[in-house]
DNA sequence: TATAAAGTATATATATATAATAGAGATTAT
DNA sequence: ATAATCTCTATTATATATATATACTTTATA
């Protein structure tokens, strides 16, 4: 599962995406409208910000925008971004490969393929899923 | 990622399948052929044993051995056990549903739809991974 | 029938990660 | 000058993962 953090930088992006080319959005007006604890909020857009996803203006007037367009920033990213790989074993992870400590002989480990299979394929569709693909979609369930 | 529990329970069920048919295997033959903590896996073995998967002999010559065929069991089965679920937010578990505390309306939820297909990629992928399914694989690739 | 081999049961410890909060500081528009 | 904002660092609370300890029960067999 998903941690919260991941959760709530999603739907603070999505948020951010929905306000894009409006100037700034306050860190408070995105905690209320989605639902987050402000204080969590502001780590997580500092987070984002040094990712470059975001970007920030200070003082009065301040807040947060979107760096990226909408159709750039994916969900695949914005996971790796907060969680731990999205593999299930450690020896399929595209950063951060380590030997799976059990594992005798990784040569012939009948059961490697199978997770690598797993993840590229999540991969794939996490990469595809935009802002504004999630936006589009949105659009489309709330004309029914 | 997977956790040790789970990754220690598929790598046990691995060794009792390539031992099926062999009568009971010692736990401590298990934890030594598998780098696995003794009494840790006593404690995941018992829950192998409350979910029919293994089965055991207690006394003098007695431990554990698979309940079904190495056919029959898959890492679906197995990864739902000892981890949290394997879907990626809790409004598209096939079990546990519940709703995403941040979630203003679930119908109109851009997001949902991506990780349901995601998780039922997935749920069918470690389905198909049979312990024979594993052990076929090994084979192979040690004549490599 | 005593003994050693084995699984059973329950409790506890330790480490790590997650989630959230607090408060002082720096920047900027007006 | 002031209020509105973001920034930075530290702290706390809670949960979960991982592992260990200890006493108990069952069974084969010498």
């Amino acid at each position: 599962m998903l941690s919260k953090k991941t959760r709530y930088a999603i739907a603070a992006l999505v948020k951010l995406a929905k306000e894009y080319g409006k100037g700034p959005i306050l860190i408070k007006d995105i905690a209320e409208s989605e639902n987050i604890p402000g204080k969590f909020l502001e780590t997580i857009l500092q987070n984002l910000k040094n990712a470059g996803i975001v970007k920030s203006v200070r003082g009065k007037n301040g807040g947060y925008y979107l760096n990226q367009k909408p159709e750039q920033v994916n969900l695949a990213t914005i996971i790796r971004l907060f969680d731990p790989p999205i593999a299930f074993l450690p020896c399929v992870t595209y950063l951060y490969y380590e030997k799976c400590d059990m594992c005798r002989d990784e040569n012939s480990c009948g059961i490697k393929h199978i997770f690598k299979e797993v993840r590229d394929t999540t991969v794939n569709m996490l990469k595809k899923a935009t802002l504004a693909e999630i936006l589009r979609e949105e659009a489309i369930l709330k004309k029914k």
